[in-house]
RNA sequence: GGCGCUAUCGUCUAGGGGACUAGGACGGGGCCCUCUCAAGGCCCAAACACGGGUUCGAAUCCCGUUAGCGCUACCA
């Protein structure tokens, strides 16, 4: 069927007649970034929603910047993330060759051109072009060249680029997210695709890549907005079919600058160390710069896999706020199930030196109860962990703050203490009726109010003036710990 | 400078010509619950950048202005 195929060729896009394909190319030059996790997200997200393919391409061409360490962090970053890509990684190095081939083509089908230009006298030029107060653009001396003299100067070897001879008219496209975007090409340089070393520029390797890797759809961030029409003249000029283009909004700082370090961390190991629930991260991440529609907002992944559309995806830059991060960790931390938290939670109490996972593991009822008992009121894992050191410490301290506040009179509040411990040594079951009717009833024969016997106690139980319930709190201690502690406590009164 | 993108509470957003006295969430303030702290519940303050059109009617459509951001390399 030639016709078939004809048609196929000269009308139709990728992205119309085959499953999406969707990539996350990263350059490894640092970490995984916020904006660059948010980006993948989306990715994944479109992939996910739409039975399409994801996949993860490494922008290593720049050597100089490039590290193995960073290509890992991209790796970790993702894997916290759950945002797992199909067939192996593609590393943007290793196509070096069809690179080349490519700008070859591109020089053999006359859209490209051999440029001698050096950086120097490009540079010159262009510093002139701003003294004149003018748009440098390069005015194309070398496309002027004749064949014989181009064949003279490469035969005596000197080192040229290869440009792209931008065609005249406008390039245009219709954006996932911006609808119609347009460019007039003569704003558009004759860009340089290879260097003179031979290696690929940006544009060229990204256009080759998703060319050879199928992209369909490619969706990054709306700093290459600018990059698009020089991209898809090159699509264009390798007679390959175009993908359609998804420019995501950027993510600024509160001062409404770009994110960067200055606005505290923005590496996605960061929050992984702060203790933040990957689902809670990627929840807030999906909020910026996307909507479900009505008043939607915390979600799981699967959730959001299913609440996922294009047409929720926002145009406006959004400004990235930790307050409302937290917020939403502290959402997942409660809504997740305890045993899907637990081993988020263990790796930091091993490392918090509390118990070991062994213990943990032998306790686990206990252990999960006191998650349950302790999540409610954290913000993140690192919460937990510090609030958890009495339940499992042998010694605690007391909190200076907590002493002035409720230890007012060492010897007023040893004699409530030992009441307080000679009534709960006789409480017949160790569970929250029979505690609480003892010290409830204790305060009453003291003639004083609840909060003032369940204050001291708290004191003594976990040296601070903040804590979960008293009952459940006695409870989970169990009666020999918290005995000890109140002992321990009168003892430290020293009265 | 040139080109491009964007514009609803401080922030994230709902909204796609009449349902808007503009809804929700974070943050802020207050109240309730209560043994502390959270969580939760209730309430309050807080926005359609500006100017022109189009229309009977505009937050919504069009055009300007302004502002912010991005790009403007033999970086990615």
């Amino acid at each position: 069927m030639p016709w078939a195929r004809f048609s196929f060729r000269t009308t139709m896009t990728n992205a119309n007649t085959s499953k999406p394909r969707l990539r996350f190319a990263p350059s490894p030059t640092g970490y995984l970034h916020v904006g660059g996790a948010r980006t993948a997200l989306f990715n994944w997200l479109y992939a996910r929603k739409f039975g399409g393919e994801f996949l993860l391409r490494i922008e290593d061409t720049d050597k100089a910047r490039s590290t193995d360490e960073s290509t890992r962090a991209i790796f970790d970053g993702m894997e916290w993330l759950g945002l797992n890509w199909d067939d192996g990684v593609v590393y943007q190095g290793a196509n070096l060759e069809r690179h080349r081939s490519d700008a070859k083509r591109l020089l053999d089908n006359g859209t490209a051109y051999r440029c001698f230009c050096t950086p120097a006298q490009l540079d010159e030029r262009r510093r002139e072009a701003e003294s004149r107060k003018e748009a440098f653009k390069y005015d194309r001396r070398c496309d002027r060249l004749s064949p014989e003299e181009v064949e003279r100067r490469v035969g005596a070897g000197e080192p040229y680029v290869i440009r792209f001879r931008v065609p005249d008219g406008t390039t245009e496209w219709e954006d996932m997210v911006h609808q119609r975007i347009v460019f007039p090409n003569k704003d558009i340089d004759d860009f340089v695709i290879l260097r003179s070393d031979g290696t690929p520029i940006y544009n060229l390797a990204v256009v080759s890549d998703d060319i050879a890797m199928g992209i369909t759809i490619v969706m990054r961030g709306d700093d290459h907005i600018s990059n698009t029409p020089k991209q898809i003249q090159l699509y264009r000029a390798l007679a390959a079919p175009l993908p359609t283009f998804a420019h995501l909004p950027m993510i600024h700082g509160i001062d409404g600058k770009k994110l960067s370090k200055r606005h505290g961390a923005t590496a996605v190991g960061d929050y992984q160390h702060y203790g933040l629930l990957p689902g809670a991260m990627l929840n807030f991440l999906a909020l910026l710069g996307w909507s479900p529609g009505g008043d939607r907002e915390v979600m799981t992944l699967p959730e959001m896999v299913e609440l996922f559309n294009v047409d929720g995806l926002q145009k406006k830059a959004a400004i990235f706020d930790p307050k409302k991060l937290e917020w939403m960790n502290g959402q997942h931390l409660s809504m997740i199930p305890v045993e899907d938290l637990e081993p988020r939670v263990t790796p930091a109490i091993v490392t918090a030196r509390l118990a070991t996972e062994e213990e943990l593991v032998e306790r686990r009822d206990w252990y999960l109860r006191l998650l349950d008992l302790l999540r409610v009121r954290s913000r993140t894992i690192d919460d937990i962990v510090r609030q958890a050191g009495p339940y499992f410490l042998e010694d605690i301290e007391y909190d200076p703050t907590a002493i002035a506040k409720n230890w007012k009179d060492p010897a007023e509040s040893s004699t409530l203490l030992r009441a307080t411990r000679d009534a709960l040594a006789i409480v017949p079951d160790w569970t929250i009726e029979p505690l609480e009717a003892s010290l409830r009833s204790l305060a009453e024969s003291r003639g004083i109010t609840a909060g003032k016997v369940f204050q001291p106690l708290r004191v003594a139980l976990t040296g601070m003036t903040v804590s979960p319930g008293i009952f459940e709190m006695l409870i989970q201690m169990g009666r020999d710990l918290s005995l000890k502690r109140i002992d321990k406590a009168i003892t430290a009164l020293g009265v």
